[in-house]
DNA sequence: CTTGAAATATAACTAAA
DNA sequence: TTTAGTTATATTTCAAG
């Protein structure tokens, strides 16, 4: 049983980039863009949505700006008998890890962070260093986001590989 | 002259924290969750996109179902010459790089790459071994995500840091 | 795709703190 | 002066044809 196939097409990626772009965009003003009418806009976003394509909408907000000013990333060294789900746990238990993934290479983990200050930053790593299997830790501190948009996930970054259908098709091999 | 201190209230926290869960709710229907008017309400979210506090709305996507089933953080190392402006242009050289920060540590800049497959990968890798100034790259790749909504950005990790008003105060020293 | 009724966005105006 | 409520109108949503 191969994973249903989601039939992307042309107009539902044109579609999505005008989503990403701005999520509270009317299908009115969607379909004078591609062409449709609003409820065939309507139509494809629901089964985009129940195809799972599309998770969500959501607001971008500047963390910096609700006073998050800091933004580190974690490489998480664990003790060789940690069970994988003790990591999705310590990840849950503290609300300034934005997000969490097991990688490949020496660390076990690898940590999104997001603190107010430095030493904000420095209580949530001795909290996660206290916590059980945890060993120890590599940090890296985001000085200067070098796209617009900063933040990956936005889904800003993410329009420009909808624009491009021929690097979206299986590769051979 | 100080920057202007955005001046984001309870209400203003309780708004943004239901626009991160779902950008397309209405108005009036974030009203009665707080007990405001949609007037109000939509007076209060056009004065938090003037101040830079919303960035703007997205939609969600899950990169796999579009057929970007990679992501990996790679560290690039730079010759010293290395302008810093150099790797911003590199960083939008090449579309799959949907993040691109300067960051603390050996390495001079942290990529955030998506790619279709291992081999796509490793020819955006080879693309950017190539650029004038990179002398060498060190690739973490991602295995799984520990926590729902798996990218950071997508708003919703965030919004457990709208819900703490205490620790958003500002740190003494 | 088109239609039409219900819901929504939004501007102007008014009222209150 | 700043913020919210009310009203009025254009627009949008959405189910049905």
């Amino acid at each position: 049983m191969t994973h249903l196939p989601p039939a992307v097409d042309e107009l539902d990626r044109t579609i999505l980039a005008l989503l990403i772009a701005d999520a509270r965009a009317s299908f009115v003003d969607i379909g004078r863009r591609v062409g449709l009418s609003a409820p065939a806009v309507k139509r494809r976003v629901d089964r985009l949505r129940a195809n799972g394509v599309i998770t969500g909408f959501t607001a971008t907000v500047r963390a910096e700006a609700l006073g998050w000013g800091m933004e580190a990333f974690v490489e998480v060294y664990c003790d060789s008998a940690a069970p994988p789900s003790r990591m999705s746990e310590v990840a849950r238990n503290h609300p300034e890890i934005v997000a969490a993934m097991t990688v490949t290479g020496d660390a076990d983990a690898l940590l999104h962070i997001r603190a107010r200050t430095i030493g904000h930053f420095e209580r949530v790593l001795e909290r996660i260093r206290a916590e059980p299997f945890v060993r120890r830790t590599d940090s890296r501190v985001v000085l200067t986001q070098l796209l617009p948009g900063g933040d990956s996930g936005s889904g800003a970054p993410l329009r420009p590989l909808l624009d491009r259908p021929a690097e979206n098709a299986v590769e051979p091999g």
